[in-house]
DNA sequence: CCCTCTATGTGATTTAATTCACTTTAATAA
DNA sequence: TTATTAAAGTGAATTAAATCACATAGAGGG
C-alpha cells in the first residue's frame, strides 16, 4: 500500500462498486472477477484494480475478490464502518421529502437534527421524530446530537449564510442542494447536487445527437 | 469553430457559466472578464476561455464579453433557446417534490406529464394540473404530450424496466434519481443522481481529514 | 509435490484534461 | 492616426486519469 495521491473519480467509483457488490451478496454469489464485476458496473476492470490497489491488496489471484470481505474493506476506506450524523437546514418541499426517505438509514447516515427559520415549522414534529429547531439554534443542537454532516436545502439565496453558519459550528461536511456557490475554508468539504446541470446535459445530447 | 471531441465536464461547466452569469446580469453588470467569471465560479480563467473556445468566439478582445450575448450563445449550445418536455415515472416522494419545485420551468423545463403504478394514484390530480397516467399508458401519453426526457424517480427494482418503456416510446434522455445502474441503447443518453455517493464522498473526507 | 490455470496487482503506455505562456485583436485615449 | 493596453484566443507543456499487457501468486487437480 503506497500513497499517491487519490482520484476523486476513484473515491466515488468505490460507493457504485459498494452497491453493485451488496445487490450480488443479496443474490448469494461469494465472490467476484474484477471483469464480472467491472460489467455490471459499466467500467474497465483494470480500473476497479487500479482503484482498489490505492488502498491495498484485497483480491485473491486466480480467483477474485470475496464479497463479503471487500464489501467490509470499501466501506472501512470509505469511512462508512461506522454512522453519520446529518442535520438537515430547510424543511421544504425537498428537505422534508429527504427525511422520509428511507434510503439514507440503511447507508449509515441518521438524519439527527432538522432546521428552518419559517416560525410556523420551528416546534413541529416531523414522522420520523424530528423536532424542527430555529437555524439561530444551530451552534447549539448540532454540538448536543453530535452533527458531522450538513444539508442545506434552502432557496439559494440563504445558502451562503447557512454555510457559515454551519462552519462556525463545527461541520465540516456540506451537501448543498442549493444552486449556488458556496464558499468555504480549506478543512471543509462540500458536495454539490444540481438537477438542472444534469438535465442541461441532457439537453446538449438531445440537440447535438439530432432528436 | 474547429470540431475536437468535447470533455463532458466542458459542458458541465457551460451550465454552472450560465448560471453565474444570470446572477450577473440580474445584478446590472454588462462585461464581464474570463478572470473574474472564473473566480466566481471556481475555476481557471484559461479553462473558461478553452471552453468556449470549442464552440466559437464569443468575447471581444481587450473587453470581456458581453453578459446578454454570452448567456445566449450557451444556451444555445447547450440547446436551451427552447423547452423541453419532461415526464415524471413514479410520483412518490421524490417525484411530487420535484413536480412541485418552480425551479425548472424557469430553465426551460416543462413538466408535462406524469406516471405511476399505484392503482390509487392513477387518474389524481397534481397541483399543477397534471393527471397521473398509468405507466402502461406510456408510449400514448409521450406521443401525444411531445415528451423529450423522462425522470425515473421509482423504487431501483422498477428503473431498468421503466428505462425500457421510456426508450421504445421514442424518450431519449432520461435523467435517473433510482441508485440502480441502468443498461440503454447507444442512442439513449442517461445522467444518474445519487445522492448516497456524494454523501459517501463526504464521509471518506472527514475520515481521512481527521474529523 | 509439482504443474496448470486463472485472475490479481502493477509498471509502462496511452489518452484525456487542464494550465501555461504567448500572440492577436479590439477599444480607447493621446 | 497611432500608441497603448487589456483581455480573448490558442498552440505547447504539463498534469492527471484510464487502459494495456504482462509478471506474479494462489488454488486445485493429478
Ligand atoms: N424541490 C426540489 O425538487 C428541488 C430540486 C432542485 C433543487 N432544489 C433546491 O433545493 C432548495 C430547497 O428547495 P425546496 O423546494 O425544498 O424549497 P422550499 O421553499 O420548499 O423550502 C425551503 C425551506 O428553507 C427554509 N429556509 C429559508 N431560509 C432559511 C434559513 N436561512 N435557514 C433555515 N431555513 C431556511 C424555508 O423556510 C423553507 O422551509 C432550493 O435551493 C431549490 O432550488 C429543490
Ligand atoms: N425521496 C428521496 O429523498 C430520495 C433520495 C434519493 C434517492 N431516491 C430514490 O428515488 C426513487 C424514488 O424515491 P421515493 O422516495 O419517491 O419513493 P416512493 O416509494 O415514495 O415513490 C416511488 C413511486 O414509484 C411508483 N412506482 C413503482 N414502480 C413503478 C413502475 N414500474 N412504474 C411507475 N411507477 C412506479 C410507486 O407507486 C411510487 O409512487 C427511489 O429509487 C429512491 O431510492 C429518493
Amino acid at each position: 500500500m503506497k500513497f499517491p495521491k487519490i482520484p476523486m473519480a476513484a473515491i466515488n467509483r468505490l460507493s457504485i462498486y459498494i452497491r453493485a457488490l451488496e445487490e450480488l451478496e443479496e443474490q448469494g454469489t461469494k465472490v467476484i472477477s474484477s471483469e464480472r464485476l467491472a460489467k455490471q458496473c459499466g467500467v474497465n476492470p483494470a480500473q476497479i484494480r487500479k482503484d482498489l490497489a490505492y488502498f491495498g491488496e484485497f483480491g485473491v489471484r486466480g480467483v477474485g475478490y470475496r464479497i463479503e470481505d471487500l464489501i467490509r474493506e470499501i466501506k472501512e476506506i470509505l469511512g462508512l464502518d461506522r454512522t453519520w450524523n446529518i442535520a438537515m437546514i430547510g424543511v421544504g418541499n425537498l428537505g422534508s421529502a429527504l427525511i422520509r426517505h428511507g434510503n439514507f438509514i440503511k447507508h449509515g447516515y441518521v438524519f439527527a437534527a432538522a432546521f428552518d427559520i419559517d416560525p410556523h415549522k420551528i416546534g413541529k414534529r416531523l414522522p420520523n421524530g424530528l423536532v424542527i429547531h430555529h437555524i439561530d439554534d444551530l451552534e447549539k443542537v448540532v454540538k448536543e446530537c453530535d452533527i458531522h454532516i450538513g444539508v442545506i436545502a434552502t432557496p439559494a439565496s440563504a445558502a451562503q449564510s447557512v454555510a457559515n453558519q454551519l462552519i462556525i459550528a463545527g461541520v465540516n461536511g456540506i451537501l448543498n442542494f442549493a444552486p449556488a456557490q458556496i464558499q468555504v475554508p480549506e478543512c471543509c468539504h462540500v458536495e454539490n447536487v444540481d438537477f438542472t446541470i444534469k438535465l442541461d446535459s441532457i439537453a446538449y445530447h438531445l440537440s447535438t445527437s439530432g432528436t
